[in-house]
RNA sequence: CGCGGGAUGGAGCAGCCAGGUAGCUCGUCAGGCUCAUAACCUGAAGGCCGCAGGUUCAAAUCCUGCUCCCGCAACCA
């Protein structure tokens, strides 16, 4: 079982290319497994409660929940326009979801690892939060951003964190695997030796209210991030007292595969995560595996709403097609490491690698089946050095796509897919098919060709499905085959058999124009049709 | 001296760990081909590999120092 889950995007704003990025990320790994023939579950949602929720809602003169589901909605559509294929959804406000925390809330009191305390400090009336001396200003007083500052006193429930540090060192140093990439886990391992404090899981009431009630003490609601991370196991079913709507925990658990972005790896999901589960009583082999990916830069610089540089990928997918920019982002970024989104780059990366080279080569090819053989394909008699050199190419792009997707290196895995697509073009140069075809004592050399050639765009366009579902059925489709049942791992030479009929193409990665090419493709239209009429 | 990442032809990157002709994609220029989506193929131009030292027969690669850029800096409830 591959359960794969992606961070719950929390829904005070609307998605952004972020966003889009992981949940892309991890629906092309849930789509490997799959094609794999390995059992898969993807696990997405949203992270409903909390005070900026709240406050938004009241500027917007409605109720949280109501205001949460609104913002929900954009996302759902966007995972819709994406294809991303969750297997279950994560809404924090989901009564199974507020069960199980509760469950776990008086679990964990049950055996002592909650307590209750005061705390006094200054806080912002305004901001409602609590200040410490990082918000004072240069001259060591609070700034006028914050509005009226009181001292305040105030009780909460604590979670006892520090009591799982010793265990949470020993556990990330002696497990290597638990977080991708390396260096990432260095971050963490510097982060756990600066965890001195227990963590704060409540929120009262009459300061939050939108949030899960803690079970044992109705004036308080559970701290947003108490809350948030166990979507991971609730909606896994864990300790769901048998509930048909929900998985068998025992099944999914542990997660092979958290998806988060690097800002929520510390403390969030390396430190206050690992710690929840382990004081639940969670075994070290029970762990999740956490696999960190980096931010998209707009440009060099940071996204923010302040630099107004946000990218809607709504828009992206109107402008560039929802598979175009999926082959870009899992293409362009080196999955673990920050990238630059340039929507100029995704132009020349679809263009050059999808449309000149891979849907080229399947039209091309195609179009030479139907003219010189009668849309027949025959098996091969007969071998030729670059034909063998050919097959060579593309087990090893073969070989290299199931082991760098296994990584969870999509980049690397789809770049050597592309190469052996630039070693089939290279191929028909080389073999020059249009002349064979004038010669009859070349029929059969012909057809090796063309026998080579489909072979490899069905090996590719099989393999692309994790990435571009839509565009690799229209690939196979022109192709007439039919892949069910068939696994990269079983992928072997030879799948097209002696009379196989292609049909005739179309192309399935049309050009990207700039406004340029456009205004210069009409103007040649029209000429041409000029000519035509005189 | 807080931690980390980076500086490689016009752009984006690989190579560095295990020193030995500087490579890839895009762009530019010139050819070729005509099956194809103004696509494809071949070739060329373009880099003192951030700076300065050192080790070595040999340094983009190892060591030292420096400059510049970019993140992160938990807890702050």
């Amino acid at each position: 079982m591959f359960y794969i889950t992606t961070a719950i995007d929390y829904t005070n704003g609307a998605p952004h290319i972020g966003h889009a990025y992981e949940k892309v990320l991890a629906d092309v790994l849930a789509r490997w497994h799959r094609m794999c023939g390995e059992e898969t579950y993807l696990l997405a949602g949203v992270d409903q409660h909390g005070q900026k929720v709240q406050q938004k809602a009241e500027a917007a003169g409605i109720g949280p929940l109501q205001y949460a589901q609104e913002v929900t909605l954009k996302f759902v559509e966007l995972w819709k326009r994406l294809g991303i294929a969750y297997d279950g959804w994560a809404a924090t406000s989901d009564p199974r979801h507020e069960r199980c925390v509760q469950k776990i809330l008086t679990a964990l009191r049950d055996k002592g690892c909650l307590y209750k305390k005061s705390y006094k400090g200054f806080y912002s009336v305004r901001q409602e939060q609590f200040l410490t001396d990082k918000e004072r200003g240069q001259d060591g007083q609070f700034g006028p951003e914050w509005g009226e500052v009181i001292e305040l006193e105030e009780e909460n429930w604590y979670f006892n964190l520090t009591a799982h540090i010793p265990w949470l060192r020993q556990f990330v140093t002696s497990h290597p695997e638990v977080v991708t990439p390396e260096f990432r886990r260095q971050d963490l391992l510097m982060a756990i030796e600066r965890s001195t404090n227990d963590l704060c899981i409540s929120r009262p009431k009459n300061r939050l209210s939108w949030g899960i009630p803690l079970p044992f003490d109705p004036d308080f609601v559970t701290y947003v991030w108490f809350d948030a991370l166990i979507n991971y196991i609730s909606f896994a079913g864990y300790e769901s007292g048998g509930d048909a709507t929900l998985p068998d925990f025992k099944r999914l658990w542990p997660a092979a595969c958290e998806v988060i972005g690097k800002d929520i790896l510390i403390p969030a999901h390396g430190i206050y995560w690992l710690c929840m589960l382990h004081a639940m009583g969670f075994a070290d082999e029970e762990m999740p595996r956490l696999l960190v990916h980096g931010w998209l830069n707009i440009k060099g610089e940071k996204m923010s709403k302040s630099l107004g540089n946000i990218v809607d990928p709504q828009e992206l997918c109107d402008h560039f097609g929802a598979e175009a920019l999926r082959y870009y982002l899992v293409r362009d970024t080196k999955t673990g490491y920050d990238s630059d989104y340039d929507p100029e780059r995704l132009r020349m990366i679809y263009n050059s690698e999808l449309a000149n080279d891979l849907g080229n080569l399947a039209n091309r090819s195609l179009n030479m089946c139907m003219r010189y053989c009668n849309a027949t394909l025959h098996t091969p008699s007969g071998d030729d050095e670059p034909s063998a050199a050919l097959r060579q190419s593309l087990l090893q792009a073969e070989a290299t796509f199931i082991e760098q997707m296994n990584a969870y290196n999509t980049s690397d895995a789809l770049g050597a897919l592309h190469a052996h697509v630039s070693l089939c073009n290279g191929y028909i140069e080389q073999k020059q098919p249009w002349a064979l075809a004038k010669d009859p004592q070349k029929a059969e050399e012909l057809q090796r060709v063309l026998y080579h050639l489909l072979e490899s765009v069905l090996h590719v366009g099989f393999l692309l499905g994790c990435v571009l579902p839509e565009a690799s059925g229209r690939l196979l489709g022109q192709l007439q085959v039919d892949v069910a049942g068939l696994t990269p791992q079983s992928l072997a030479w030879g799948i097209l058999k002696e009379g196989h009929q292609v049909q005739a193409p179309s192309p399935v990665f049309p050009r990207i124009l700039t406004p340029e090419e456009k205004e210069k493709m009409a103007a040649k239209a029209a000429a041409k049709a000029a000519k035509n009429n005189a």
